[in-house]
DNA sequence: GCCTGGCACTCCGTGGGTTCGAGTGCCAAT
DNA sequence: ATTGGCACTCGAACCCACGGAGTGCCAGGC
């Protein structure tokens, strides 16, 4: 009976979001193997409405399913459906071309975009808990340097730096050699406070520029770099094309945006995901997101995922983004 | 009297571009200061008409611009609006805080898109005519390298090499030594000829770093990155989404038909504009380009513009495009 | 020869009215 | 609790008429 009512739920969503229609209780009978008459029916689906898990446009249409529908849908409905040999067989042999983490990167942002059909959107892996693997500084002018900090990830950071001051070439070779000594294999952290000690036992001008790596280090734009994928998907919108596609498109080029819209990285293995109004954002209360984790060893790094219309395939779209983080997170422990 | 006409195509492509709508003979001279009268206007749209600058949806509907249309209009009638000093200021402002290649390119791209309400698309300095500042190995595994290459345009480009067999660390300081020595200073083309008569010299397995080197040297991939931003000013087209939207929403993500679809780089202060079906693509017939190339001592490096509908505001477009090559080269000369 | 005023014509867009049908809610019976 | 039946609602689709914007063309004037 509640099992029953459940069943209707389930049904309702998976129709609507094949169909993209209201689904009304005929459909449902006929389309799924529901053992009961329309009038029972009926009178389920007036239940579910009064409880907020449906919503009808108007009177003489069917019925539509709530946010707070699809939540109890993900949450106790949804078995997650096997990606098929087909598809596992893509993701590896996309994957294996990779030539480094950039390229890894832009790789699973069009696979996901191409298994979900969705946008997808691929968090770099953040700087803060890999380790510094080489620091490179390039003398490109006698009072500039080019600074090539190399992480443990694959991840290659530059960033010019005035130093208002020209240095000799026996200088930076020195500088390059403590640097490196303090910072190479150290997490960013350590490394951080590492240099500054360095800057401390100093001559001036070695020192400030010292004190000037520490700052590029840390800058922290750095963390906020994603790679997005996908984008022509949202042409399959159609309808609803201002109050959805618009503030998406935005929200996709303010990679900020996109961030706190996909959320914390959650462990690798376990698929957040946000629908509609359940988001930070107001103007993408038609939008969900499912996100999750990645990471050498597990150890989540960074967030993936995707972005689309509350109307989804929640269980395919699930799937698909814990095989891609698997696979990538199991490429990281390779390289 | 040809001047007449002229002036109504003028006339035409203005209010059209304005308003969106078809434009009649009798919003035309109310709008405009024809001093005609109705008819004659209506004669000279007809002649336009059979000559090939106009088309009418339907009998009674105004005239809208064809593509010969514009172009006549953009060869013959537009004269560049300057930019308003607040532009300006906005352009060198914004600017002015870039800390490398990578930022200047995505500043720039912004700030395009901003200005124009456009899509806009910035070509990375292609590595052609660059020369090698610094090739920089490092070790990350016994049979692993990272090779970092750096140009004089401020570009990083990375690799992973996977060797095949381990190098000591001796070995690879050396073998940094003599790559330098053959590539620093070069550009591309003489570095990878220099680094392949290396190659010829040197005893396994060193030579075969050194032709991997040249493969990544040469490694096309790198051309063909593009930066795009604005894509959220799609959503005004609302009208032909799926004629329009679609197809471009899908070229945007394929680099490789973007940089052919934005053309070859001109010379910079030189301005292209192609009109509709004039490009490349035939999915694309209703998009048109504004473009121009840029790069320092306006060397044109690499190319940057926009892309938009065939119904633009070309000559303040074609102002902002030409504006912000002018101050990026200007930008890329100081750095 | 070019421009102008006038007139008849063509269609598109809009609004009102109607029909059609899917879907519902509720009640009485099992 | 489930079912069959019935009356009801309301949006989508269709039709039609109408108004108006815009046109093409002709005859007359400078």
């Amino acid at each position: 009976m509640q099992d029953r009512r459940l069943a209707v739920l389930r049904a309702i969503v998976e129709d609507y979001v094949a169909t993209e229609e209201p689904v009304g209780s005929k459909a449902l009978v006929e389309r799924h193997g529901l053992n009961v008459s329309l009038a029972t029916v009926r009178n389920d689906m007036a239940a579910l409405e009064d409880e907020g898990y449906l919503h009808q446009p108007h009177t003489s249409a069917g019925r539509v399913p709530t946010d707070k529908g699809y939540r109890l849908f993900v949450d106790r409905l949804t078995t997650l459906k096997p990606l098929s040999t087909a598809e596992r067989r893509a993701i590896t042999s996309f994957l294996e071309g990779a030539i480094d983490l950039d390229d890894v990167v832009q790789r699973s942002v069009r696979l996901l975009s191409q298994l979900t059909r969705q946008v997808a959107v691929v968090q770099y892996p953040t700087l803060s808990r890999s380790t510094v693997r080489h620091v490179e500084l390039v003398q490109i002018a006698p009072d500039r340097l080019l600074v090539v900090l190399i992480l443990s990830t694959g991840r290659v950071e530059q960033r010019i730096l005035e130093l208002g001051h020209p240095l000799t070439e026996d200088a930076v070779a020195d500088l390059r050699n403590q640097v490196n000594g303090a910072a190479t294999g150290e997490i960013i952290a350590t490394a951080v406070t590492a240099l500054r000690a360095l800057a401390d036992t100093m001559a001036w001008p070695t020192a400030v520029v010292a004190t000037l790596l520490v700052d590029a280090l840390v800058d922290h734009r750095s963390d906020e770099r994603v790679a997005v994928g996908g984008a022509a998907n949202l042409a399959r919108y159609g309808d609803s094309f201002d109050s959805a596609v618009r503030p998406l498109l935005e929200a996709l080029e303010e990679h900020v945006v996109l961030l706190r819209l996909m959320g914390e990285a959650t462990a690798s293995g376990t698929v957040t995901v946000r629908i509609g109004a359940e988001g930070p954002y107001e103007e993408l209360s038609s939008t969900s997101t499912v996100t999750t984790g990645y990471g050498p060893q597990d150890d989540a790094l960074a967030t993936l995922g995707i972005v689309g219309p509350t109307r989804m395939d929640y269980p395919g779209t699930m799937a698909a983004v814990r095989a891609v983080a698997r696979y990538v997170s199991r490429f990281l422990d390779e390289a």
